[in-house]
RNA sequence: UGGGGUGUCGCCAAGUGGUAAGGCAACGGGUUUUGAUCCCGUCAUUCGCAGGUUCGAGUCCUGCCACCCCAGCCA
């Protein structure tokens, strides 16, 4: 199925049919995360969702950060999320948008709601306040200051922007309804009194709109046509109404709900993937096995796998967990295309070619690619001593072992063929070398004798070769559903979730490999230099993804 | 037990009254100097359950059941 015949999504529907029946002109949409951590898989499907709709309706998609709250954000996550925005591929319409650059005009507003006698100061602490919002079941009942003429209310509120009042001491409600079963509806609080500094607005405000009172309106400002959100904030779209509504707002956007991405095995809310980091679990929000964008690409997952996946997922309502294997997939698949293959030996095992003259280093030279002409093939050094990998070799093995075994011929991949003769063992049996037997007239045809090894394995010059360090990954939770309800999410760490593997030897055209860069270790997997740790003497390369393995089921049952 | 949602293959997901797309996973087989890729094949008489309407229901009606969200001066 190609892409124009893949059926659309309810959102794109509702999009093209408000376009074609002239509800809107053009498509606004806007991403608007709040800068109080860092951008994970989550968030990548709403980025993909709101920047990919603008994209293929020729509409925009504003960033806007959604600063209403001083006191949990920070610059530092301002910056990141633009950079993993960009990295995603995706640009935004004109300047980064902040809710705080509406603060004026949200702040008169307000003061509107309160001349139309639809707000309130109200000096009920936040306990009493929940108190007076009755329960799930019950409906609440009516705040004493409920009633206060406008005139007064405008004064309070004057003094609460001024500092005339603690946090906490006061805050300004909507007059709505307390008995609403709807408990968003029961009289929200709209600004509340924050004495912390803004990171753009610095001291500017000591009041500041709730996320409520700020979304739709800035929307509005912002000319945005459909406000996608998640599912959550259902309950909340009856109040974006009401004020749309109640405010004489430039435009009257619609907010529409989506169900959010929930991959198996991971976390996804920011308070444990903040616990991960602060109880340094990981790293950082960058650790490989972190689902932050950061993290995946540092681990060396490309920006089109996410995007990919994210469009493989769907878009709907409905409430689900997406199996990692689909995101796993979307890795595979792009890497496999894009890769250029390389050879790396991650447990080396010392092999003797002992015919081969002790003094010659040739080159042979092996594709970029398999099927990818525009990829430059490789120089590989090849001389009388090379490593394979340890499990690349037994003494002894069943038919379906289809690699090099005692007495047995095998193909080494882009070389020769050769065949096991001899083992060294140290003095507690462990196999510390092999000496094999290299058919010279085997260099890209097969032996004379007709007898065609069927296995072909990786290895590297002994000789020429580049020391590097490899990191494996496995998933960071052992259970399924490690956010699920009554689990403590921190003793279902997966104890295993990072191997180091520090004398791997790679082929020498890995030497100028630099951050950025994806190869397919050929038999082993998809790898990337790690950002961090990587340095010109020892190059530390991250698996991102293994190569799909029905050896492992096989040699595992 | 108030309100709002969701239930189609192990997972995701089309389906908008005319007789269950597709992807992932899985399982067979073929090609292969990567046990990869690629190719080919298998994989829901049934759509949470029970009734009803209809010539015909995953789609309409009624009643149940399960699960998710909401009682921050968080977003």
């Amino acid at each position: 199925m190609t892409d124009n015949q893949k059926p659309l999504h309810f959102i794109e529907q509702l999009v093209k049919s408000d376009l074609e029946a002239g509800k809107i002109n053009q498509l606004v949409t806007r991403f608007p995360p709040e800068p109080n951590g860092y951008l994970h898989i989550g968030h990548a499907k709403s980025i993909c969702l709101n920047f990919g709709l603008a994209e293929k309706y020729q509409g925009k998609c504003h960033l806007r950060f959604d600063d209403t709250n001083p006191a949990k954000e920070d610059q530092e996550f301002v910056e990141s999320i633009q950079e993993d925005i960009r990295w995603l591929g995706f640009k935004w319409d004109g300047d980064v948008r902040y809710t705080s650059n509406y603060f004026d005009q949200l702040y008169n507003w307000a003061v509107e709601l309160i001349n139309n006698g639809l707000a309130y100061v109200c000096d009920l602490s936040a306990e009493e306040a929940r108190e007076y919002r009755g329960t799930l079941t019950e409906p609440g009942k009516n705040s004493p200051y409920r009633d206060r003429a406008p005139e007064e209310n405008l004064a309070l509120f004057e003094k609460m922007r001024d500092g005339g009042f603690e946090e906490g001491q006061c805050s300004l409600r909507a007059k709505i309804d307390m008995s609403s079963p709807n408990i968003n509806l029961r009289d929200p609080i709209i600004y509340r009194i924050k004495k912390a500094s803004h990171h753009q607005t610095g001291d500017k405000w000591c009041i500041y709109p709730s996320y409520d009172f700020a979304h739709g309106q800035s929307d509005a400002i912002e000319g945005v046509t459909h406000s996608l959100c998640t599912l959550e904030f259902e309950d909340h779209r009856p109040l974006y109404d009401w004020l749309i509504q109640h405010l004489s707002v430039p435009s009257e956007p619609h907010q529409t709900e989506f169900s959010r991405l929930n991959p198996n095995y991971t976390v996804t809310s920011k308070r444990k993937l903040k616990q991960l980091v602060d109880e340094n679990h990981v790293e950082g929000w960058d650790d490989p096995r972190m689902p932050t964008i950061s993290g995946m690409r540092r681990r060396g997952y490309t920006a089109a796998s996410i995007r990919n996946f994210c469009d493989a997922a769907g878009v709907t309502r409905s409430l689900g967990i997406t199996d990692v294997s689909m995101l796993e997939h979307a890795i595979r698949d792009d890497l496999d295309k894009n890769a250029p293959r390389a050879m790396c030996v991650l447990n080396p095992l010392k092999i003797i070619l002992t015919n081969y003259p002790e003094d010659r280093t040739e080159t042979v030279t092996a594709p970029g690619h398999p099927n990818r002409d525009d990829l430059p093939a490789r120089a590989l050094p090849f001389s009388r001593e090379i490593f394979i990998d340890k499990d690349d070799f037994r003494e002894s093995a069943n038919k379906k072992y289809k690699r090099l075994v005692l007495g047995k011929s095998v193909r080494l991949r882009n070389a020769y063929v050769i065949t096991a003769e001899d083992v060294l063992k140290d003095e507690s049996g462990n196999i510390i070398e092999v000496h094999c037997r290299c058919d010279l007239d085997t260099l890209g045809k097969n032996p004379e004798d007709g007898t065609k090894p069927k296995g072909v394995i990786h290895w590297v010059d002994a000789k020429e070769n580049v020391n590097c360090e490899v990191r494996l990954y496995d998933r960071l939770f052992v259970d399924e559903a490690p956010d699920a309800g009554g689990k403590n999410f921190l003793e279902l760490l997966n104890p295993d979730s990072l191997t180091i593997l520090e004398n791997c030897k790679a082929e020498k055209s890995l030497s100028t490999a630099s951050v950025g860069d994806h190869f397919q270790f050929e038999r082993e997997g998809y790898f990337t230099i790690d950002s961090k740790y990587s340095t010109n003497e020892k190059p530390v390369f991250n698996r991102a993804i293994g190569l799909r393995d029905t050896w492992a089921k096989i040699a595992d049952s």
